[in-house]
Order: structure tokens, then sequence, then C-alpha cells
DNA sequence: CTCCCTATTGTACCAAAGTACAATATCTTT
DNA sequence: AAAGATATTGTACTTTGGTACAATAGGGAG
């Protein structure tokens, strides 16, 4: 469990170059699984461990940049390389400005691929990395009841128990209550804690 | 006091060009400023006012993706919008790696570019205003004493006065000293607040 | 050498927060 | 109707943090 291996996804219509970008991946110790379409693609479930997409623009079907479309709809996080024969530069430009972090174009090097291959993955654990995070952080938000999480926002805002008191028209006592739930609940182990915890959920008070 | 009236800037080595653009700029409402060479735009010194440039791919001296490194180097923060007669792919690539926020092939539209450097425009205003607060507050960071900055970090850290007094081998009355002059010196009306502008600083505390 | 900044510490007191015992009322679900 | 979750509050006590009065000591600038 020391670290999770990456899967590299290439969707390409083109067998032959399937298999040589398998090929090479391969030998660069990179695990490779292939598409040879968009279709076959979106039916796929990708398993959650870090990698990345590499994608052919032209294609049968949906292209790559269609597809680039459809996955960021689903919240599709791995980064994409595209590649293309004969890119034009709108195509290039519709990419990176849908969140592309490269686009190679044929021939290519096969360092070049695996650079950004190399990055894309990195990227994504990093992104998975603080992703997992925040999933923690949310799902213990979502066990606040709507008051302990009323009592959050204000506390956090850094008013004083009894200012909170004053706000929701109940007793400092009562605070002082919720407070230490939402500390528990929260897996908070200070008020500092509690802070950075709320600043990554962006929360912010309603008043303030 | 509203709104500070952004500037365009653009460099273009053709004049009938520089011409047109300012003119449509200025039908926009935008103010322009042109410049014939990136080497007349590198001896430029922008106002400290939002805006966005328009660089042309192809000049004479350096081109525009030469420019745009130039610039990185320098801290340079406007948001660079490319134009090109035969763009390449490669051309474009570069560009967006180095982080240009568009890059458009002529002929382009009117509304193209304007929608381009209104988006630039907004872009930058954003970055500006979170600019300023970041100024301000490391301002305030520089102004604490050695000591006190490491009280800071261990009290935003979590640790109680008493274990930071322990850390640091002096008594808790000389912590609450510290913590209280970091706290005004800081500007935070609260812990909660000191904590999220440490955050925002990136201070992590050493030890933890 | 004097002034200022920095770092340190003391005493005493007050305010705020946390906790250990609780209890009561409402509402939903089974 | 009983169980469980939620929201509320009480008393009494401890711990922690903040402040108002300080004083002392070292180092650097003028």
């Amino acid at each position: 469990m020391t670290e999770e291996k990456p899967v590299v996804y290439v969707v390409d219509d083109d067998p032959s170059v399937r298999k040589a970008l398998e090929r090479s991946l391969s030998s660069a110790g990179h695990e490779a699984k292939t598409f040879a379409s968009a279709a076959e693609f979106l039916d796929f479930t990708c398993p959650d461990t870090p990698g990345c997409l590499i994608l052919d623009i032209k294609m049968p079907g949906l292209n790559g940049l269609e597809l680039q479309d459809r996955l960021a709809e689903k919240n599709f996080t791995f980064p994409i390389i595209f590649m293309t024969g004969h890119g034009t530069v709108p195509a290039s430009v519709k990419a990176f400005k849908a969140g592309a972090m490269d686009f190679l174009q044929k021939p290519f090097k096969d360092r070049e691929l695996l650079n950004a291959v190399s990055t894309g993955i990195e990227k994504h654990r990093r992104q998975r990395k603080e992703h997992k995070k925040m999933e923690i952080l949310r799902a213990r938000l979502d066990t606040l009841t709507p008051r302990e999480r009323e009592v959050f926002e204000l506390v956090v805002s850094g008013m004083l128990n009894k200012q909170v008191a004053f706000d929701l028209e109940i007793t400092e006592r009562t605070i002082k209550a919720h407070r230490a739930r939402v500390m528990e609940k929260m897996g908070a182990q200070s008020l500092q804690e509690l802070v950075r915890f709320a600043e990554r959920l962006g929360i912010r008070s309603s008043t303030a």
C-alpha cells in the first residue's frame, strides 16, 4: 500500500497505434489499457487509482474533443493528453481551454509521450490525495445537524460563544454543547484545526 | 474609486493591425495602449491597474512566445491573449503550457477578441484583489520578530500556550506576551482569523 | 553612554472555553 | 407506545487565554 499502480488509458481507433503505444508504455513500466473508440471508453468504469488518459483527436464516432466534453460532464478527473496526426490550431485551443494537459503531434518521440504521461500521473496523484481529504471532510460535515452546522459557521467566523448564543437566541450553555459535538464530529483536535477544516470546505458565515 | 479603468496592451509589429485593434477596443469602451515590438513593451512599465495583454506571435526581434517567457521571468501577471496569422499547433501548445489565456487565429471576429479581453480583464481583477490582500498579510508578517514568528507558527498549529512554552523552553507568561503582539501586529481580531491568515500565508509549523 | 527594540518573567485578576454530572421537550421512526 | 435523534438548558468546577499593573536584561544605533 505504499504506491498505487497507475493506469494509462489509451483511446485510438487505429489498432497499430494502440499496439505501439501499449508497447512503449509497458516498457516504461506503465500499465496500459486500450480502447478502440470513445463509446468503448465511456462504457468503461475506471478503477479508483491514479492514471491519465491519452486521446486521439480524430476518430470515427465521437472524436477526442467531444469525448473530453462528455467526460467533463461526468466529473472525470484524469489528466488528458491529446494526440493528433494533422491537428489544427483550433483543435488544440479547444483542448487546452477545456483543461487538456498536453497536445502531441504525430510523429512524436516516445520520450515526449512518456514525459507527458509521467507529469499527468503525478498531477493526478496529487489531485487524488487532495480529493480524498476533501471527501473525508465533506462526509464529516454531512454528519452535522443543521443546528450544529450553524454553530460551526459562527464559531469559525470568530465569534465568542456568548455572541453566537445571542445570534441564535439560545443560551451560551447550549452553544458549548453544540460546539463540543462539532469538534467531535469533525474530528478536530483544536479550534485551529477546525478553522482550517472550515477553510477547506469553503465555509463562510452567512452573516459576515 | 469604484472601479479602476482597465488597460489593454497590444504588441504587434504591423501598424495597421495596431490601429484596427485600437479602434475596436476603444469602441468597446476599453483603453488601449499599443507597442510596435517586444522590446518596446519590455521597456514599458505597466501601471498598477487591471488589464490584459494581446500579443502577435510572429514579430521581428523577440516573437510573442519569447516575450511571454521573458515576462514570466519578471512575474508579469497580466493574462495574455495571442494572435496569429498562420499559427502552428506547436506554437499554440507552447503558449498554453506557458499559461496563455487564449490563442486567436486571424481573421477573427471582433467579438471573439473582445470576449477574450473581457474574460482576461475579469480574471486579472480577481487576481489583483487576491494579490493585494496577500501583500498586506506578508507586510504584516514581516513586522514580526523571529521569536514572534515562532510563536505564531506554533500557536496556529493548535498547540496550547503551555505546550508552546515547553517547546521553546520559556514560560507560558512569555508566550502570552508574544501571542498578544502577534495578534496585534497581524491585525487579527480573533484566533480564528489568525489561523486563516496563516493558511493564506502558507504557514506550516515546522515541527508538525 | 543613553535610547530603543527584543525577549523575558512576575503577580493578580478576569473572561472565555471546556467538562462532568446532569434533565427536559420535541419529533421521527419503528 | 417506545426508542432514538435533536435541541435545549442548568449548576458547578477546571483549564485556558487575555490583560493590567509591572520589572529586568541584552544588543544595536546614534
